[in-house]
DNA sequence: GCAAGCGATGTCAGCGGCTGTCATCGCGCT
DNA sequence: AGCGCGATGACAGCCGCTGACATCGCTTGC
């Protein structure tokens, strides 16, 4: 096994998930990760660029998601709108909470992983920026547009993963924002 | 020299620097550091966690500042207006533009100094956040006004960075204050 | 069918960041 | 003078990560 089977990038994934799970990502070995998916540990780091990234494999689509929605988003809506509007795209893109759960309990149990989170984070506000300034938005408009759009989805999120009620992370979203409006009044 | 010169520490730190700007991260050797400092690669890492952190020793007095000033803005004052004015403080602690504009040059130049410069933005928001809490502000209205704050001061140190004019940092804080404001509402 | 070509994987050697451990040094205290 | 203690050195070793080259197995052109 391992030289002819498929979807070696998806075993190394799933691998890599699981033992992270299960012994803490510093107690995980590359090698180890490797190892449970048939395959050897230069082969992981030419599906990934670092033991940090099979974490964050899906963070592209979150992104174009969103930015595409900003993009799309009625000619006439002001950026804050635009951003909001993508902002409740997201829901259709993170669906299964359980697992989203687990990943972020992995993530918070290690500052290398928080830092890798946080600059994720701050790619998805600086191509939010570009998607803004493509609509016409100023450059410092765009900028703080996008970063409170990110801060409230970081919030939202947090409180959908942390919550045990069920409300939706849409609806978060709404409150999150509705929040920084009020906040920001006056 | 080395084992009874004083300053360790600062000698340690005034070595990274150098060779960081001169060579670039990358290409600078703990070692080598520690060789130009008078001293050992064991002992680097008894003074600084490890090679990136060294770029940051001052930030914890930022923290200190903004936090004590969130604290003791005026009781009547809006959570929105104690960030202001803490923020309004923080001209206090960064003066010397070149020397912030070299160390940025190297933090930008490599994705692991900006994780930690992310990193560390966001103990920032944290504090700020707990600070709010204590003066009795919920936590979503907390979160998403450090958030905020902290989201305002970074586009407005980029510019005082990138800025050739003369424009005081703290105008571009206020600045960016009042832009936000604009855009969040409605 | 078969050989050439090609992309994916394996193997090996090596660097650099980082840590644990123990020895050593220099200083202050008594 | 001797003792104790904090800071430094010396050494060994793990692990993340990379370059270079060999090997495998499938596809393609003939």
């Amino acid at each position: 096994m391992g030289r002819w089977e498929p979807n070696a990038r998806g075993r190394l994934a799933q691998a890599a998930f699981e033992l992270y799970g299960e012994r803490g990502y510093e107690q995980t070995t590359v090698a180890e990760i490797a190892k449970r998916a048939g395959l050897t540990e230069r082969t992981f780091f030419r599906h990934f660029a670092d033991k940090r990234e099979v974490l964050f494999a899906g963070s592209e689509i979150l992104q174009e998601s969103l930015v595409r929605a900003v993009v799309d988003a009625h000619e006439s809506a002001a950026p804050i709108d635009a951003v909001t509007a993508a902002l409740e795209t997201v829901g259709s893109v993170l669906m299964d909470r359980e697992f989203s759960r687990r990943r972020q309990k992995v993530i918070d149990s290690t500052a290398e992983l928080r830092e890798r989170e946080l600059i994720k984070l701050a790619a998805l506000a600086s191509a939010v920026a570009d998607a803004l300034r493509r609509r016409g938005v100023p450059d410092l408009a765009a900028s703080l547009t996008a970063e409170a759009g990110v801060a409230v989805f970081k919030v939202a999120f947090e409180r959908w993963i942390a919550g045990t009620d069920e409300k939706d992370l849409s609806e978060l979203i709404r409150e999150a924002i509705d929040e920084l409006k009020a906040v920001t009044a006056g």
